[in-house]
DNA sequence: CCTTCGAGTTCCAAAAAAGAACTAACAAAT
DNA sequence: ATTTGTTAGTTCTTTTTTGGAACTCGAAGG
């Protein structure tokens, strides 16, 4: 399977990683989220090849995650921007964050904290339950293919025990 | 900056992503939050070369995400299993997931659904702070450096407005 | 002895990334 | 008028990583 075949599967993740599914898009994303918005600053900032940010965010823009906007003319230039859909990646690219807080942080901890403006604590955060608001553990999850799908997107648990095994 | 030097960056995206951050391992994850096990159950469902799988798995292992444990001898076979370091990735996985249902669905909806077990609910997942529980939007987090990173890891903002431009 | 199973490894061709230099379109300085 | 600087890329060559298919190892079964 190839990048291009990815966003066809009948798996929101793996169209989910049609979009975000590489190291360097996601460490572009990271920027935005910081308030970077142009080419020399995402360089400077990355460490990548100017030729893979380039690609990168040609695939973020028709994806639809980030705008080109322009912020002069003559000559005109433009920066990207999040639209919703970008900035909505929030909540996954925090996800990543706090398990790495948690489990790829040296003895000094980790090296950004999070104080939530609204309560006024360092945080972190937690994948809830959106109806019931627990937070989610996989054994509770009891997962449902769409009538369409009946039986071909679940493992046939030829020999697994469980999830939590 | 390459895969060996991606865990020594002071950002706990970067080193999430020097575990995850490529495609092939967060469908690998997938499936295993899915119950699979086995090598060629893998290979089977994911559409991915032995040569890839064999060296995401080994990169998983050494990574302290999955576990080999042996289901039998004579002649020795082993699956892999989650440690609690990798099941605790279980919440980003499903942060992507949950983007994926709102933003990549065809107009059938999302290929599976997630019903909660403790309410009985369809839901998705929300990410939300975990000192107030409010869901966690990106204007309403502050970052602060630890004291060691002082002035290095925020862009300068030259140009940028705020997060939410 | 020959085949099957499970979990890989090996080999070659094709694709992608690293690294460095170059271009386009202008503005500002000498 | 020419040189220098800025921003956002593109082009080029070398190295690394994938894709794809075949092969290996250790054992069990017929």
């Amino acid at each position: 399977m190839r990048w291009e075949e990815l966003d066809q599967q009948p798996c929101s993740l793996a169209r989910t990683l049609s979009v975000v599914g590489d190291r360097w898009t996601l460490l572009v994303l990271r920027d935005c989220f910081l308030g970077v918005r142009r080419f020399d600053d995402f360089e400077a900032r990355l460490g990548v090849t100017r030729h893979v940010l380039a690609d990168r965010l040609k695939r973020l823009v028709e994806a639809g995650v980030l705008a080109k906007v322009p912020y002069q003319e003559r000559p005109r230039r433009e920066e990207y921007r999040f639209t919703e859909k970008g900035r909505d990646l929030y909540q996954a690219v925090m996800a990543l964050v706090s398990w790495g807080d948690r489990y790829m942080a040296g003895a000094e901890g980790a090296p950004i904290r999070h104080r939530h403006k609204g309560c006024g604590q360092v945080m972190h955060g937690v994948l809830v339950c959106s109806e019931c608001g627990e937070p989610l553990v996989p054994k509770e999850i009891e997962l449902e293919e769409a009538p369409e799908w009946q039986g071909q997107l679940l493992p046939a648990h030829r020999h697994a025990r469980s999830v939590e095994g």
